[in-house]
DNA sequence: AGATATAGGTATACAGACCTACCTACTCCG
DNA sequence: CGGAGTAGGTAGGTCTGTATACCTATATCT
């Protein structure tokens, strides 16, 4: 089987300790070591669960995605009108954000690392798989809203994204996710509209 | 005096040279015999001219916020309605894409550092500032255009601020800037109701 | 011209990176 | 039980990074 919960699998303390020490420091400053100290494993460990340092990165960028897919899932459950499930998107996000380890906010943990990746990175596909995602959730909404302009839906789910990943990176850089309910704001004053 | 010219300065060498590397390849991605190299100079100049990786990492930032700040001059000269002098704005972002190197479009240098840089480091109150310049410069026209109601200029500036800058990081994602245009048509379009 | 500062170039200290090796111990499973 | 797989722990190997030292050569300034 995958790995039936021995106590709690090495797997997933070295994932989620890279987890906490990626996002804040880096993932070029974060050293290998580091990781597994923190863990508290045996580097045996790390190299027996994972294949290399890419491979725990690539594991890392997958987790995150998925955690805010989760995220994302919840705040849907509550969400009725497409209106609601558009903002609920960017619910999600500041859920997301929320997930602050020991150094403070720093933004979106998928983008500062796309932003450190090299171009030919493997990993950087994952974060754009996750921001086409993220843009197809918003356009399934909008495309209800206007069912007989699907160009003004698809102009509308861009704008709304990138306002998203424009407060994301704002926020960020000011360590504060206060952006997002901005955005979210924002957001809402665009739809009224419609 | 600072440095008269002599042939074409070690300093700016380097910093020519830093600039490529970083922004290809990130600043951890970077090491110094790189930036010597690339330079043609000897190591010693490098920290005849810094005193050590980080202030050249810090003029480096520098002078790439002051690149773009004479971009922006060069784009305001044109502009003489304020709707054109926001759009110059947007302009002058397209205009500092054009600055790509050899490993191609990687979005916004200065963000993109931020987002390698940890949270302490003084490297990151340049890119602040940056940015804080960028929305004061989306602020001024707005409250030309909107004498009476400043805090829908501001939010409207913060709102334009944040297009921006998800477009650029959207961008640098996907390696091209198409998405700046798209954002250019996206604050025309916000415009056209004032 | 002579003094001072800057440059080239190589060698090197020193730390940290990623990864492997070896040995021991526990646990799972037929 | 006995063997296989996983884990802990330490040690080491190789490479790369930042920064300095030393010596020589060139350029600038009085």
């Amino acid at each position: 089987m995958e790995s039936p919960q021995k106590t709690t699998s090495a797997h997933d303390k070295l994932l989620r300790a890279a987890a906490a020490l990626f996002y804040d420091n880096g993932i070029g400053g974060t050293g290998i070591d580091a990781v597994v100290q923190r863990a508290g494993v045996a580097k045996k460990s790390l190299y027996n669960n994972f294949t290399s340092k890419a491979d725990l990165v690539s594991q890392y960028l997958e987790a995150r995605h998925a955690e805010w897919l989760a995220l994302n899932d919840a705040r849907q459950e509550g969400a009725q009108t497409p209106r609601e499930r558009i903002l609920a998107v960017f619910d999600a996000y500041r859920d997301h954000a929320e997930f602050a380890y020991e150094r403070g906010f720093r933004g979106c943990g998928l983008l500062n690392a796309a932003a450190e990746l090299t171009a030919d990175d493997p990993g950087r596909q994952v974060v754009r798989r996750h921001k086409e995602e993220v843009e197809a959730l918003l356009l399934a909404p909008l495309s209800e809203l206007l069912p007989d302009d699907p160009a003004r839906a698809g102009r509308l789910a861009r704008q709304l994204s990138f306002l998203l990943e424009g407060a994301m990176a704002r926020a960020g850089l000011e360590g504060s996710s206060d952006q997002l309910l901005e955005a979210r704001a924002m957001a809402a004053d665009l739809l009224v509209t419609l």
